[in-house]
DNA sequence: TAGCCGTGGGA
DNA sequence: TTCCCAAGGCT
């Protein structure tokens, strides 16, 4: 590798960040300095991975107003600590930053970055990261911005990833002699937007000595990866209500929407619908929708099943009080079912047969 | 190691 | 409509 030195190259980043940086809930004013609070910079960036700016920062402030310390935050329950994180999105980050809260709360602050990259939830960007914007130490943090605009600075072919420690030794000098806060969000603040994937180099302060720029190769480099396809299904969501009750899946451990309650589903495919036939119950229907998650998308149609009387819950389930509901931790689907419920719908003219339904719940 | 883990916004 | 992707980490 023969890069130019990092220090003279991203020089003209730092007073380009001095001047247009935004204003940001968890940013200090004084980037000069250690972060006054080592917590909302934990917070802040469990929060950010994979999430934009713009839809952190309502749940940033709201956090830090219901957990202000690691000690409040470690001693929470998970529900409520699910409920504030609700709709944000990979869930497990919620019972990642309760349980590093709980070591920082016993132990203090780790004292180095391989402390810090012990933490539940602290991989090698995000403990590098608070290691430099936290407690001003050089430690490189590469995320999806820096690897994209260090990889059109110094045109770096085929994925930059493969290059993490070459950059990360190459970075740190830079750190040093511009600040490693000030550096660090310099880096993905640039990458955030201006070097987005379509990038503006007209107001890019590093245009100018800009590898890719220079040979016209921005649009190749870094090149884009291929991602695989969602798989497709189809479900029944369904609110099963009886004696001012409805019947939710507890939170399971792992898996999609872990954490979280959840309505019973029940496969499309094999739940087939019939005529609905008079009975004990009666059936509601909505229309259904495409629900999107990263490796999956469902075709959701929501039904409301008015019981009688309740049924002994099979393992995994739990009839909870109507009026509970909207303590509950849920995810985006669960809680359109949820509001779905003070709407009119119908009485579809198809539906699965409801005791059916309920016979296979106890087979799973 | 490649698949998994949510959601929302923009092109 | 569809695809991309956004301050990643874990297994």
């Amino acid at each position: 590798m023969s890069w130019p030195a990092s220090v003279d190259l991203l020089a003209p980043l730092a007073p380009w960040f001095d001047r247009v940086r935004r204003d940001l809930p968890w940013r200090a004013t004084d980037l000069d300095a250690p972060h006054p609070d080592p917590y909302a910079v934990l917070v802040s960036e469990l929060m950010l991975q994979q999430t934009q700016v713009a839809t952190v920062v309502p749940y940033f402030t709201r956090w830090l107003d219901e957990f202000p310390d690691p000690r409040t935050l470690a001693e929470a329950d998970d529900d409520s600590v699910h409920k504030v994180w609700e709709g944000l999105g990979y869930y497990r980050r919620a019972r990642f930053l309760k349980a590093a809260a709980g070591y920082v709360a016993a132990e203090g602050w780790p004292g180095d970055l391989e402390g810090l990259a012990g933490l539940p939830g602290l991989g090698p960007y995000t403990a590098a990261a608070v290691g430099a914007i936290a407690f001003q130490w050089p430690t490189p943090a590469l995320d999806g911005n820096a690897f994209r605009v260090l990889a059109r600075l110094l045109v770096i072919e085929g994925d930059p990833r493969a290059r993490a420690m070459d950059l990360r030794t190459w970075l740190a000098p830079a750190l040093e002699s511009h600040g490693p806060s000030r550096m660090t969000q310099a880096l993905m603040e640039l990458g955030a937007t201006v070097c987005i994937p379509s990038p503006t180099c007209g107001v890019c302060p590093l245009s100018n000595r800009c590898g890719a720029y220079l040979e016209s190769r921005i649009g190749d480099i870094p090149p884009v990866v291929k991602r695989t396809r969602p798989k497709a299904s189809q479900l029944w969501l369904v609110s099963f209500e009886a004696e001012g009750h409805v019947l939710l899946q507890t939170p399971t451990a792992r898996g999609l929407l872990a954490g979280l309650w959840c309505w019973p589903t029940f496969d499309a495919a094999t739940h087939h619908p019939q005529p609905t036939a008079p009975g004990p119950h009666s059936i509601t229907g909505w229309p259904g929708w495409i629900q999107v998650y990263t490796h999956r998308r469902e075709a959701v149609s929501p039904l409301h099943i008015h019981l009688k009387s309740r049924f002994i819950p099979a393992d995994g389930l739990r009839w909870a009080p109507r009026e509970n509901l909207v303590d509950l931790p849920l995810g985006r689907r669960d809680q359109r079912l949820r509001d779905l419920l003070g709407t009119p719908g119908q009485t579809p003219l198809e539906a699965p047969d409801p005791v059916t339904l309920i016979r296979s719940l106890s087979e799973r």
